[in-house]
DNA sequence: CTGAAAGCGCTTACAG
DNA sequence: CTGAAAGCGCTTACAG
């Protein structure tokens, strides 16, 4: 195939450029460019015969050459461990939306090992992405360093705790865990357990463990009651965490769980050994997923900003794009205690 | 600033080349391009003095100016109206873990209005994204049209009704519908209640409706015993469900609901008022959710295979992109009933 | 307000 | 196995 037959082939699969829409409206390339870009920079009629013509033509600006040229690609990236768990997905549908509002995109990834992160990181920083979104403040050395060599707009969120690569945002769960446990202690709960998850010390749930154990510690109760069960079983898990913790402890009279699932498996384990809840156990859990409020006795719990999270991230992105690093680089977001009966 | 001065500030700030890479390694660009995209093109000694050259220089391939050159993004998109349905959140992530698999990027648009889904297929549209997988296969004429003239590979999910735009990956919802509400008749419930959302007629749940009234129909029951609540209530909708469709027929004995939550709140209520499921009234529900499994009783329902979708379109999009259209252009990925005990 | 020139960092098809 | 040339479709900085 000669060159030319390549080129009318190629053309006529590839779809219409800038030039075909100068062409046809008389005018260069440039102001074809500026029409879409700097519409103050040409002329009415130009524009005018620009649009008439790209309308004609079917005209899809190629954002790609656009990016590869001015070297912004209106694309900021996010990587989360799941989809399942609802707040990474809030996280992520806020952060979409503030990135629409702005004319940016998203690309995702799923990750739930460094090794898949690094490789995300890899193939974001390849495509020259405007930002990065991480989950959480534990990363591999090579991803970090990758990260600052690129020089990139970076945000690691659900924690507050630094140092961070570049940009924080997040919400103290020490905090939140300190003071929900600390209220129980004030209604007078005595023996309290932990429910967590495997392995303990699991970097998303280990902040929450120690704000259960300072506010013991410092109400002068045992802080060692502690349960890990596998994240996987779902609500089951919450009836394991029940009779491990009662085995050891058959006077429990409260129980702290990192996430509602497991609150409501130990609620739906209370309903089934005919228990009152609070009475004979106090549940409170984190998250106040949509059973929370569903749940018989209604389950106090700590609400989580996944949504706010992910939209303030997109904000601290776009301005380091925008206008250079914002001064403000860390961001909480708070947490609420959302009380209901369970405790 | 003079030009070269540009050059070499951009330069420094731009990062390593290819160029760079291959100055270093003493070869041409063109052998640094085979060492990563044609390995057996390149001899040994110079795959390893490129590899070692890269590694000094921290070489990150610009994957966008690949994708100008060759035409392949390999990025694929994907609109879905939302991430707090896990049905969808399960799709993205089939879809993620597929394409991560081949090489591929996820990007994610949350559309759930035709207006935004229409920015989003142009935002796809204008980075010439490997293929774009759509939810459902209601669309706006525009988004079809500018589809079709597009000439990228489409997969419209969650139905099995063409036309499609381009491909499909589905199951039937009239048939899984249709099959659990006939199970509800073979068993002996007469009085079967349809508990859905407004807008009545709304796609994600119409096929559902077909079917549960075709079943009544077939048998020779009552099919107008319809409710249609607002979705954005949670748990709460199944509870007004209930109320509303006692009042027009009081010995409701069975209801059949469009999603697992809406049969969560109609349980939570049946547990309120102390009726037994399903001895007073058989609930069934849909999606399968964490919850329907840990209802007292076990939820019966239909598993929604979101998942699989999600994978199952990536493989259609993939084949399209690699060894042209893929002569099954619609596949059946199935449900299943998933038999409990609350009917 | 307008446009010719150079460049973004790769890949393609080809000749050696 | 190797590399010079042309091109992907835009944007940048500039001169008119």
């Amino acid at each position: 195939m000669t060159r030319l037959a390549k080129r009318a082939a190629a053309s006529s699969k590839r779809g219409v450029t800038m030039s075909d829409v100068a062409q046809l409206a008389g005018v260069s390339p440039m102001s074809v460019s500026n029409t879409y870009k700097q519409p103050a920079k040409v002329s009415p009629e130009t524009r005018q015969r620009v649009f008439e013509a790209a309308a004609k033509l079917g005209y899809l600006p190629n954002l790609l050459a656009g990016t590869l040229a001015s070297g912004r690609s209106r694309i900021v990236g996010a990587i989360v461990p799941s989809l399942r768990n609802s707040n990474f997905a809030g996280m992520i549908q806020g952060l979409e939306e503030t990135l629409g509002q702005h004319g940016c995109e998203l690309m995702l990834a799923v990750a739930d090992d460094p090794e898949r992160e690094l490789r995300a990181v890899q193939a974001f920083l390849g495509r020259r992405l405007d930002g990065i979104v991480l989950t959480g403040i534990e990363h591999s050395p090579e991803v970090a360093a990758l990260l600052r060599r690129a020089d990139v707009p970076v945000v690691e969120t659900w924690s507050l705790n630094g140092p961070f690569i570049d940009m924080g945002v997040g919400f103290s769960l020490f905090d939140a865990a300190f003071e929900m446990v600390q209220m129980m202690v004030q209604k007078g709960y005595r023996r309290i357990g932990f429910a967590g998850y495997n392995p303990p010390g699991n970097p998303r749930f280990a902040e929450r463990q120690k704000g259960f154990e300072a506010a013991l510690r410092q109400a002068g109760l045992r802080d060692d009651l502690l349960y890990f069960g596998p994240e996987a079983l779902g609500f089951a898990t919450g009836r394991l965490a029940l009779e491990a913790l009662l085995s050891s402890e058959p006077k429990l009279d409260g129980l702290f769980c990192v996430t509602d699932v497991l609150a409501a498996g130990a609620i739906f384990d209370c309903a089934r050994r005919g228990w009152p809840v609070p009475d004979r156990l106090a549940v409170a859990g984190y998250g106040d997923y949509d059973i929370a409020a569903e749940l018989t006795p209604g389950l106090t719990t700590v609400r989580t900003p996944g949504h706010a999270m992910g939209s303030r991230a997109a904000t601290l992105i776009l301005a380091s794009v925008e206008t250079g690093r914002p001064s403000e680089r860390i961001i909480d977001v708070g947490y609420e205690l959302v009380i209901r009966d369970s405790i």
